[in-house]
DNA sequence: CTGGGCTCCTGTCAGC
DNA sequence: TGCTGACAGGAGCCCA
């Protein structure tokens, strides 16, 4: 589920609320992708920091409170998977059987849901070191990066040879675009998804990294996708799936020139675009 | 270093 | 209604 306007819209609608609270203690529920790489009870009484994003990567600093650094200091890096999601909220119910990670403060208690268990929860000492610092490590440019342009995104791609949607889910060139926003931005670029990342024109690599900006702008903006179960921290469901014109789509007319849309498997997932519209 | 494939786990839905 | 198989928004890891 999330990609990087889900993660966004949960960050933004929990950030204000937790900036200062104070851990009052934790709960874990089963095993997540990772160990949480601390002792739980070491987080009681750390003061939560503002935060922050990283590709589809959450990272919540806490410190051990006053104005010198502590070794106690550190944060938690939190990625919510194929089907994670977050709630920030004074009154939590009974932990289910999908609830695997809570925080409790003195403002509410913050819980990972999480039925698939592909999403983490890691402590580290700080968001360039330990595992947090392996894991970001390897990211790519944010969309929305000033430096990310057409003239980067050609660079980048005239050093690989697989196809442009596999270069883009991989996360190592521009973060953020999932299986979704990059069927939608090939689509707005009018670019295949089977072309070769090498074979792609500077003008069209322009096109494609304005696409992908606007499409997770425009994602952004919807509250994100709600395909099954998507809510953010508030419990509100995204829009954007309404607006989507090929993720989903297999055998339905493009919006565009009314041809049908595909679906091929590319990197054992599924990719949609239309045919017509989108050339090699 | 690159690229391809597998894997983690559970839920849902289509088809029989 | 019940069972089976396909498929699902991510991405680390292993191997060629």
């Amino acid at each position: 589920m999330p990609e990087l306007p889900e993660v966004e819209v949960t960050r933004l609608s929990f950030a204000d609320r937790i900036d200062g609270a104070v851990v009052t203690g934790v709960r874990l529920g089963k095993p997540l992708r990772w160990p949480l790489g601390i002792e739980p009870a070491q987080l009681t009484g750390l003061h939560a920091g503002e935060v922050q994003r990283r590709g589809k990567y959450l990272w919540l600093p806490l410190r051990a409170g006053g104005d010198a650094a502590s070794p106690a200091d550190g944060g938690l890096l939190l990625h919510l998977g194929m089907s994670g999601s977050l709630a920030f909220s004074h009154q939590t119910s009974l932990p289910g059987p999908h609830d695997h990670f809570d925080l409790a403060t003195d403002r509410g208690t913050l819980r990972l849901t999480d039925p698939r268990r592909f999403g983490a929860v890691v402590w580290s000492p700080a968001q360039d070191a330990g595992m947090a610092g392996k894991l970001l490590a390897s990211l790519g440019l944010e969309p929305f990066d000033a430096a990310f342009d057409g003239a980067h995104l050609h660079a980048a791609l005239q050093r690989r040879r697989v196809p442009i949607k596999l270069a883009l889910l991989g996360g190592d060139i521009v973060v953020g675009a999932g299986n979704i926003y990059a069927c939608e931005a090939l689509f707005t670029a009018r670019i295949d998804p089977r072309t070769r990342s090498d074979r792609l024109s500077r003008p069209r690599c322009q096109r494609l990294a304005l696409a992908i900006r606007q499409t997770l702008q425009t994602a952004l903006e919807l509250g994100g996708s709600t395909l099954r179960d998507f809510r953010d921290a508030h419990g509100m469901a995204g829009q954007f799936q309404l607006s989507a014109r090929v993720y989903g789509r297999a055998g339905l007319p493009c919006t565009v020139c009314g041809s049908l849309v595909r679906r091929i498997v590319q990197g054992q997932r599924s990719t949609f675009f239309c045919p017509s519209c989108q050339k090699r």
